[in-house]
Formats: structure tokens, C-alpha cells, sequence
DNA sequence: AAGCGCCTCAACCGCTGGTAT
DNA sequence: CATACCAGCGGTTGAGGCGCT
């Protein structure tokens, strides 16, 4: 185990020589799940003095929340969690921490080890920028897409029945107005994920009941079509939803089949 | 079986903003 | 107001696992 050497905690130089780097053993997971049983969370850098760890606050904070703490999720994300990802995400960018709080149980760290590893490996593939609106709009050409199928596939609540969509959507009225209307939409959504299964983001939700939406024929630019809704957004942050079909040629141009590999993506 | 390269993800680092003194 | 301290964030790293040769 190495030994820390540069901290910028307030810690003496015999402090920085005892302090433990480096994955945590069974002994310090226990202690550190005992400490914060009796005594809660908080205050990190006196926890971590009086717990008898030899560890940073900061290093105790980061293994409790993105490991120990009961309500963390383990293992692969599912679509819908993909999903709501690449949406928020193109809302905001890597505020990871701003999507980790729509996703209950994720942390911010696995969002962004997601992102790096899959979506940006993804980008690579297609040579291009992660960040562009080329991969943007091939995002919505190619991965939602599959990833909606995936979710109509693994809802427990998901039905092809236009009926059930309908009484769906009508459960969503009145709809939320706004950026924050939205948002407020996701938060309640995500916190009936557990219990009722997932709901989409409002903006994906509406379209996907106000059309008939065909995969197979890469039908997804209907979504874009819905236009009220989109706006009702009100946001001047990029979407995945902003883009219209017109940049869409270069992708059809054989680089979906030869790249666009989803299955490495679950 | 050994060596190699790639991938994943837990953990670390530096920085920033908020709060207490 | 200035300073110190702390929590949290986003970027980065590197150990270990895995597949391929």
C-alpha cells in the first residue's frame, strides 16, 4: 500500500507519512460503515480522525458515497438510466453531480466512468467529437433509438397498447411549464423509479405517446417534430431534441453500420 | 502458460465555493 | 474584510481484470 506523500488537507508531515492510499480493505470498509451507523455522516475530516481510519476526510466521503452507502446501486446501468443520461447530458454537459441527483442510487462517479468508457469510446469510433452537435444528433439517430427499444422491451410498465400510453399521458397533465416544471417532472420520476418502475424524462415521455414510434425505420426525428413540447423547455441550453434531420445524411453514409455497434454498450 | 494491450472503475488530485472565525 | 477550513465537484490516474495472440 502506498503511503500519501501530497495532501492539501491540513495534516503534519507525520500525518501525511501514516495516511492509507489505495483500494480499501474489508477492515476499513467495516470500521467506516460502524463509524457512520453510530455516529452519521458528515464532517469528513474529523470522522476520519476519530474513527481510527487512516484516511482523508476526503478519501472516507468518496468510498462511503460512491461504494458503502445502502442506497448505492451496483452493476450495469439499464437503458432507461442510459437514457435519461444522454438526455440530461445534453442539457448540461458533464454536471455530473446535477444528473447523478436524477439517477437514485448512482453516483456522479459512475455516470462519468459511463460516459468516458461507453459514449466517448463511441464518439472515437465515429471520429468524432463527443461534445459536437454531429455526435449529438448521432446519438439521436442511432443510440436512443435502440435505447427505447430496450426500454419498451424491459419496462415492467411499458406497453405497445396505444390505449395504456394514453391514459398515460393524460396522468401527465397538467403539464409542467418550464425548465423547472420539467425538472420537478424528472425529480418525482426518478424517485417512483424503485417502487414503479422507471419513468422517461417529461420531454421523451410526451413524445414517444403523442407518435407511433418506429425503430426499425429510424423514425426518431417524430420526436423533434413535436415541437410544443420541446419548447415548452424553455431552455436555451443545447438538446438532443433541438436538431432537426438535416445533418443526418454523413451519418447514413455507412457509418452507422460499420460503427453504431450498441450491443457493446450494455 | 506467458506476454501484451485494452478496458473498467475505484480512488486520487486540484480546484472552487460556501461558511465560520 | 481577510483568512482558514471544509465539502463537493470534475478531471485524471492506475491497478486489476480480461481477451487475444
Amino acid at each position: 500500500m502506498r503511503v500519501a506523500k501530497k495532501m492539501t488537507d491540513s495534516c503534519n508531515e507525520q500525518e501525511l507519512d501514516e495516511l492509507r492510499r489505495g483500494p480499501w480493505t474489508l477492515d476499513e470498509d467495516n470500521l467506516l460503515i460502524h463509524y457512520i451507523t453510530c455516529h452519521g455522516e458528515g464532517r469528513w475530516n474529523s470522522l476520519a480522525k476519530s474513527s481510527g481510519l487512516k484516511r482523508t476526510g476526503k478519501s472516507c466521503r468518496l468510498r462511503w458515497l460512491n461504494y458503502l452507502k445502502p442506497d448505492v446501486k451496483h452493476g450495469n446501468l439499464t437503458p432507461q438510466e442510459q437514457l435519461l443520461i444522454l438526455e440530461l447530458h445534453s442539457k448540461w454537459g458533464n454536471r455530473w453531480s446535477k444528473i447523478a441527483q436524477h439517477l437514485p442510487g448512482r453516483t456522479d462517479n459512475e455516470i462519468k466512468n459511463y460516459w468516458r468508457t461507453k459514449v466517448q469510446k463511441q464518439a472515437r469510433h465515429l471520429k468524432i467529437d463527443s461534445n459536437s452537435k454531429r455526435f449529438v444528433e448521432a446519438l439521436r439517430q442511432f443510440w436512443l433509438p435502440r435505447l427505447f427499444e430496450k426500454v419498451e422491451h424491459t419496462s415492467p410498465s411499458s406497453s405497445t397498447s396505444t390505449s395504456t400510453m394514453e391514459v398515460d399521458q393524460k396522468n401527465l397533465n397538467p403539464q409542467p411549464q418550464g425548465k423547472e416544471g420539467m425538472m420537478e417532472n424528472m425529480n418525482s420520476s426518478s424517485s417512483n423509479s424503485e417502487s414503479s418502475g422507471f419513468k422517461l424524462p417529461y420531454v421523451y415521455e410526451t413524445s414517444l405517446h403523442s407518435h407511433s414510434y418506429n425503430v426499425d425505420n429510424n423514425n426518431f426525428d417524430k420526436i423533434s417534430l413535436n415541437q410544443p413540447d420541446v419548447q415548452e423547455l424553455g431552455s436555451s441550453d443545447m438538446s438532443i431534441l433541438d436538431f432537426q434531420l438535416t445533418d443526418a445524411e454523413w451519418i447514413s453514409n455507412g457509418l452507422a453500420d460499420t460503427f453504431w455497434n450498441m450491443d457493446q454498450l450494455w
